[in-house]
DNA sequence: ATGAAAGCGCTAACAG
DNA sequence: CTGTTAGCGCTTTCAT
């Protein structure tokens, strides 16, 4: 193995010169600069994470908490957690992956060995067992998602109450009268999840807000669900000609109950779904959403955790604002 | 931060009779090692990752290399993600993510500065470039796919071709004389992952096996393509009554285009489908499967992984066998 | 069965 | 602008 000694011999300087070098903590002629990058490359020396650990106390590396819970819609997790590694990366620190089944005990062995600098939490409930152990820890963390208590902790979450809202708005504004909520599966509102509510509660300020007549469903994703939720409410409510899905997994088959049972989108029916774009663009025909920034999620969480890291102020929560795009539907 | 030497002082033995305690690697009597680890329970003591990195030239990590590309049913990577963390978690290790668009500077990151011990790579193509640098590299790696050279490289995969044809022989012993393969996406073919074209000829092996008469589509999930294809197929074979799919998003839309064109399942025809029990269970009618066993994948990898971590040998190539579950659609 | 002590490779005072 | 040096906390010979 190549050490810091033998590029420091190899390019005649002292070991704490190409350590200055690399870490850029101090101002280095430009002249060894350059002779200590070259023997660098030279000899294909990489530090030893171990040994930088152990002499800067700083590991690099932060922890992901990932969700492991039914009825979460596992593409949009798994984006943000990408986005999470590539986020960290551009600043120089990789991701240490641990599931919610270790729970607390997880937190306590990650943070007390040092292994990790910072944490991410994933879809932490209202009432998160883990918040208090999270304040504890010597190392700061950021929440996606929004507890009850968000005192001590940094929240990052997509405004889903405010993305149904305008989605109701942009419904409203075409003339809509009376409109419906094809929402998430029953079991993401028995789950303390805060998301599902949110959404419930901004589509209902929504409604008041402009006047119009509403109903809120939780939607099983199976066609056949969805097809007999859809029977159901447009023989209840002859009026209703608006639909907000926020529901992943139901989407298509929302359309295709549409348009097997003969109604029109956006003609007879106008649906605005609340997902990421990705989905929205390659459905037939192509839907009005609200886009689910998985990206910007993982994005503004590492950003915040940088921000921590580096004793920069943080908010305690940052909502990132819902954007209605039209397409077809609507 | 306690450290091994507060702990040795506190239950007053030296400071390598702790680590002795803690490690196992060499005997300890059973007074001191009671005292040592009540000395640790009692101070809370977790030793320095970096430290004992650096020391024992082990950083108890192994990497994992996750996929990023579209037409991977992202769940099931998702359920091998979290399996290799469980399996690592159960023999002392933590999991390093990485993305593939790291691609071998990453590998050669992660492993040149002793962050990993050992490497996992999912989805790796037939011809993948990371191939040679993972036989370079000190660390042992396993692949989570079959490329075209196996050489000198350990790989766990699902038999596809025994699913494929396990499924068709199920459909011949009902009776079946001409079935289908509804498969992945175009997609999927175009990339070199091999699991898709395995599925085919295990497919074509197992119709001439057997005496049918066969055909293999691939299939975009899409509701109105998935009713289109089953139209046509149907149109143009006379003689179909037997399914395999091998596509999970487009698993509800097949048993829905036929339930509303009329078919029974499994009377009309019948329905088998490669894909996790869980989706094939919670369909209706429930589905007559070939497992994909993201658990057992997982966990095997991170067993090789670990018998190669200490000299074991392991097989080049290790194929999980596939198992028919009978279920309603046949 | 236990201790003493020499590093592991790096960073960061301290010194010039 | 650069070098010297003292650890960081742990493991592991070598001794006994």
């Amino acid at each position: 193995m190549v050490k810091i000694s033998d590029v420091a011999r190899d390019a005649g300087v002292s070991p704490s010169t190409v350590s200055y070098v690399l870490s850029g903590k101090r101002s280095i002629s430009e002249a060894t600069r350059r002779r200590v990058l070259a023997s660098v490359e030279a000899l294909g020396y990489r530090p030893h994470a171990g040994a930088r650990a152990l002499a800067s106390s700083r590991s690099n590396v932060v922890a992901l908490v990932l969700p492991l819970h039914a009825g979460i819609h596992v593409p949009i997790v798994m984006q943000i957690a990408t986005a999470i590694v590539t986020g960290a990366r551009s600043f120089d620190h990789d991701v240490l992956l641990l599931t919610q089944d270790e729970g607390v005990a997880g937190l306590h062995r990650v943070a007390g060995s040092a292994m990790v600098d910072a944490i991410i939490v994933m879809d932490v409930s209202a009432q998160d067992v883990r918040l208090p152990v999270l304040r504890g820890l010597a190392q700061p963390s950021v929440l996606i998602g929004v507890p009850a208590d968000t005192t001590g902790l940094a929240c990052v979450d997509f405004d889903f109450a405010g993305a149904a809202r305008s989605a109701v708005s942009h419904l409203a504004g075409l003339g809509h009268r009376e409109v419906a909520l094809v929402g998430p599966p029953p079991e993401v509102f028995a789950r303390g999840t805060a998301f599902a509510p949110r959404t419930v509660s901004g589509f209902e300020a929504g409604i008041a807000d402009a006047g119009l007549r509403g109903v809120v469903r939780s939607c099983d994703p199976a066609p056949e669900s969805v097809r007999d939720l859809l029977k159901e409410l447009l023989a209840e409510r002859p009026g209703l000609s608006g639909l907000v899905v926020h529901n992943e997994s139901a989407v298509p088959s929302v359309l295709d109950a549409l348009a097997t049972s003969g109604r029109r989108v956006p003609d007879d029916v106008a649906v605005v779904a609340i997902c990421p774009d990705e989905l929205a663009v390659r459905t037939t025909p192509a839907l009005t959403s609200v886009d689910i920034p998985a990206d910007g999620i993982g994005a503004l969480a590492v950003e915040l955790l940088m921000d921590k890291l580096n004793d920069r102020p943080v908010p305690g929560t940052t909502l990132l604002e819902p954007h209605v795009t039209r397409r077809a539907s609507t």
